[in-house]
RNA sequence: GGAGAGGUGGCCGAGCGGCUGAAGGCACAGGUUUGCUAAACCUGCGUAGGGGCAACUCUACCGAGGGUUCGAAUCCCUCCCUCUCCGCCA
């Protein structure tokens, strides 16, 4: 969410950068709101002062022993426009705030100004593709090949983009989740968090999957609780309506959750395999900075994902998502995308954001500046390091050998116990 | 699911319908002083939203939302959450 006072300040930028995102929000109206509310305001208050001062010379009277009979009737009919004046502001507020919710963050001055993906820009490229002697196969076989994933059952069980992995298929998910969380811990200096799985209205709104996004949530009706769609939700929310300490800042979590996503809409494209499924798994990180360090934050980020497909050796790339295609709550974004060998195609398996203040004001979360002595908001950042389904699809096919069998990274081989999958 | 207790400032914790935006303590910041890894004393210190160039000033906020009243942290209603005990389950 953004300030009304910034918004009111910085009508323009906030208007070119919901342009920028293709958001439609109408911030005309907006304004016009927030003057009507201020104008209400001043007069509403004006009256509760009337009402709290001649209540004191009531109290002053009666303590006399004197008759305040004509202030009090006096006092009745002020109650009695302080009371619609309040209903009006009521109205007023609630259509404003609505508003409000709907404002996407203001994209930030280095992300690149675009229309669709096309517009992506190209940062950084690692590792190198390699030449096969042989014709690759799509993940989908070599996993059937070799029984580690059952696709057919999955559609049974739970309907389609469900699936099982299988025997080694299911413990090459663990080793992953495992390999994963040790590199954020042991390396990065995160803290290892494990959170729950369904989180209440207010989280999702926090974070932002709220209320543009509530189509594409599984939502348990009976207790009115979502399935998570990213370990970013519960994770972030664990300090929502909290002051933390500036001493405590940057706090890092990384997170193994599943993740559940109904995907409304988009069946049919880039569906096949593991590319696109209702649950999956991820390890995420999550960053709570102060707002001077958040975009180095970002950049150490970024880089503490690439470092897991660098320890697998996949070869990746780094785009940076132009505003047509920054989420509604991010201000900038890198993804990185996983070269796959069987599918002859780049695959997102990171989306490392910096959404500076906007999650912070809407699940108020501050601190206290030291500089200033004021209660601040925080910076919050995530990423995913990694997605597994698509880091899966790498490794079966960037490692696939032509006899069907896949080698396992070396730096996973302890966490498998094993050197080959066949 | 049943029974009970409770939700007050960064934290703890008082609070007869008007003198309580809120005692007291802790923490924090500034200052004085004493030389011994710190103490004592003094001062300051909630948040948000209006108005004003500013000094400043007004309004709201004691879990949330309604109600009663001239006036509500305090009384009434509804809801939410936390804790304890019982039941059920892993």
């Amino acid at each position: 969410m953004l300030d009304l006072k910034f918004i009111r300040e910085n009508l323009e930028l906030v208007k070119k950068g919901a342009e920028n995102k293709r958001h439609k929000v109408d911030l005309d109206r907006l304004m016009e709101l927030d003057a009507q509310r201020r104008m209400h305001l001043q007069k509403v208050e004006k009256l509760k002062q009337e009402r709290n001062l001649v209540s004191q010379e009531i109290a002053a009277l009666k303590k006399t022993g004197d008759t305040a009979d004509s202030q009090i009737a006096q006092m009745q009919k002020v109650a009695e426009q302080i009371k619609q004046l309040d209903n009006q502001l009521r109205e007023v507020e609630t259509e404003l705030k609505e508003i409000q919710t709907w404002v996407p963050n203001v994209p930030h001055a280095s992300a690149p100004v675009g229309t669709s993906e096309a517009d992506n820009t190209d940062v950084k490229a690692w590792g190198s593709i390699q030449e096969m002697d042989f014709t690759p196969k799509p993940h989908w076989e070599i996993a059937e090949n070799l029984d580690i994933i059952d696709f057919s059952r999955g559609s049974k069980v739970s309907g389609s983009f469900f699936i099982n992995y299988k025997g080694i298929g299911a413990k090459l998910q663990r080793a992953l989740i495992s390999f994963m969380l040790d590199m954020h811990v042991e390396k990065h200096g995160y803290t290892e968090m494990l959170p729950p799985f369904v989180v209440n209205r207010t989280s999702m709104f926090a974070t932002g999957q709220l209320p543009k996004l509530e189509d594409d949530m599984y939502l348990a009706q009976v207790d009115d609780l979502f399935l998570i769609p990213t370990g970013e939700v519960p994770v972030t929310n664990l300090h929502r309506d909290e002051n933390l300490k500036s001493e405590d800042l940057p706090i890092l979590y990384t997170a193994y959750t599943p993740c559940f996503r109904r995907e409304a809409g988009s069946y049919g494209k880039d569906t096949r395999g593991l590319v696109r499924l209702h649950q999956f798994d991820k390890v995420e990180m999550v960053k709570f900075v102060k707002p001077e360090t958040s975009y180095d934050d970002l950049e150490t980020l970024l880089s503490e994902a690439e470092d897991v497909l660098q320890a697998l050796k996949l070869p990746y790339r780094v785009i940076e998502l132009c505003t047509a295609d920054l989420s509604f709550a991010a201000a900038k974004c890198y993804d990185i995308e996983v070269w796959a060998s069987g599918l002859q195609n780049w695959l997102e398996v990171s989306s490392c954001s910096n959404f500076e203040d906007f999650q912070a004001r809407r699940a108020n979360i501050r601190y206290r500046n030291m500089a200033t002595g004021k209660l601040e908001y925080v910076h919050t950042l995530n990423g995913s390091g990694l997605a597994l389904p698509r880091t899966v699809i790498a490794i079966l096919e960037n490692y696939q050998t032509d006899e069907g069998t896949v080698v396992v990274p070396e730096a996973l081989r302890k966490y498998l116990g094993t050197d080959i999958i066949k």
